[in-house]
DNA sequence: CAGTTTATGTCAGCATTGTTGACATTCCAA
DNA sequence: TTGGAATGTCAACAATGCTGACATAAACTG
């Protein structure tokens, strides 16, 4: 495992060759980034007394409106209990609304009220503005090479999920 | 903001012109691969009772050795009196030695013991081998832009420590 | 159709890891 | 040498993971 070299076997199978060290950069890469990636929404959150599992939980509940519990914790990669707490916390705050399902009413249908909606609006342009940075100053190249390189590192299920998002909108 | 364009003007400045969508569908692959990211040495540290902080710390640690708890807080982003809990638990089981410093006895250099190199290695490998797919999967011009968008995704000073840890191992 | 099992969501309590505040020790500068 | 700054530790609190117990609704089974 730590021979420093990486490839399907001695040559030719793969053009590929990375040592550790080139991997264990962009691990590191990803570390840093991800710091930066969520420290603007991050100060917002912070003075409205919420944290990043709110952000995330608006931020599905925006782009999949209606969207169950069970279907928003399957993306978010947390247990119902834990989202649970972060929802009450918003429907008790007016941000988000809670309707019991029609067709089965076990399930609750989730929506972003008007306010809920503007504090969704105000996050993503925060992280928006960075990201789109990120994109000019790298290259329009290094944005397919950037996507690509993040779906391959995703589990399955998300790999799906993030498929699912996609063409939903369009 | 929310025009769904971006660019710096009404044309001829830039080449790059992108909407909102693409911009989300950017945020939610680095969420979604992140999850990816963290996913194998966690399962690795939930056996050993250990989380993610204790994770970093000792990459980092095994990265700079001799490192003071100072240095290693503002690459870890967290306050002292956090990364000192976890810190404390990695002494206490012998996985990192903390020396009182030599020149300023204030402060603390900061080793890994053989068996922290070893649990380190354990969790580093789990991590490399998804690296490696990704990357194999994604392809080698990939690999290019996707450390060209985090890093301009970086903070700053994240930006400056992730060059001066590239630059420290030659 | 009655009774049991499964699915969905809520409430309670615990663990990890972030935070701030108070403090001891050491260094440095006036 | 004395007062302030820097470094690190200890204590207590907050956010957000987790598991377990439970209520309700739906679905299945005989």
């Amino acid at each position: 495992m730590s021979d420093g070299r990486s490839g399907s076997g001695f040559g030719g199978e793969s053009l590929l060759f990375l040592t550790d060290e080139q991997l264990r950069q962009g691990i590191e890469a990803m570390f840093f980034a991800y710091q930066g990636f969520t420290a603007d929404p991050d100060r917002i959150l912070a003075e409205l007394a919420y944290g990043r599992a709110h952000h995330r939980a608006m931020h599905f509940i925006n782009r999949a409106p209606g969207t169950t519990v069970n279907n928003l914790l399957s993306i978010l990669g947390v247990t119902k209990q834990s989202l649970n707490r972060v929802l009450r916390a918003l429907v008790e705050d007016g941000l988000v609304d809670s309707r019991v399902g029609t067709l089965d009413k076990r399930e609750r249908n989730l929506y972003l009220t008007d306010r809920g909606r503007e504090l969704e609006q105000r996050l993503s342009d925060a992280q928006r503005i960075r990201m789109r940075a990120a994109y000019k100053q790298a290259g329009p190249e290094a944005v397919q090479g950037f996507k690509k390189v993040l779906e391959a590192m995703m589990d399955a299920d998300m790999r799906r999920a993030y498929a699912d998002l996609r063409e939903a909108s369009q």
